[in-house]
DNA sequence: CGACTTTGACCGGCGC
DNA sequence: GCGCCGGTCAAAGTCG
């Protein structure tokens, strides 16, 4: 569902088979998110939300970019209803080698919220979860996983809308080193 | 037996 | 400086 540098997310149609009720995901969809210079985009969190309004508490919201809405509106079964940028997320260079310069100090980010029964979307990729937190203000767990794939730093973490439990808000983190393994 | 999950401990950033 | 909070670690447990 986003593309970058070669790299993609995507997301597949594996939800509950026995409860199409439940089916987002009308398929899957590897769209190109085709920005040919894309560094503003990569310099933004972007968050966007499937079916329904929503509001993030404590995200800014700029303008919603609609250069970007397109793209995830192929991939919605429903329609992307708003679209924003926000943010610049930096990560610190903090690892004490002075050889840090492969590593990236801005990290991608996006999210989004999804209407759905299960929460581990199969987006493709193999995931394992090295966390869970309650969290402040929300009666759910937040649950962090990490990309399965040796030296992969992609993060992904996922909790349920603390105002509309049948919302999940699923967030990436950083982009894949690796060709994602096909789950079609 | 390896890969993964669970879960409490630990750590660092931040506000007071 | 201290405590809160979000994020990560890692040992133990579970599963295939």
């Amino acid at each position: 569902m986003y593309e970058r540098d070669g790299r993609e997310f995507s997301l597949s149609s594996s939800m509950d088979a026995n409860n199409s009720s439940a089916n987002m995901f009308d398929g899957s969809y590897t769209p190109l998110l085709d920005s040919p210079d894309s560094d503003d985009f990569s310099n933004n969190l972007i968050s966007f939300e499937l079916s329904d309004i929503f509001e993030i508490d404590n995200w800014p919201v700029q303008q919603a970019d609609p250069t970007l809405v397109p793209h995830y509106s192929n991939y919605a079964a429903n329609q992307v209803v708003n679209s924003r940028s926000s943010t610049t997320y930096h990560e610190e260079p903090n690892n004490n080698v002075g050889n840090s310069s492969e590593r990236r100090e801005v990290k991608d980010k996006v999210a989004f919220r999804t209407l759905s029964q299960i929460e581990i979307l199969d987006d493709g990729y193999k995931w394992r979860k090295y966390g869970k937190k309650m969290v402040k203000n929300s009666p759910n767990p937040r649950n962090y996983y990490r990309c399965s794939v040796e030296g992969c730093p992609v993060k992904k973490r996922v909790e349920r809308d603390k105002e509309d439990s049948r919302y999940v808000i699923t967030t990436y983190e950083g982009v894949h080193n690796h060709q994602g393994p096909s789950p079609f």
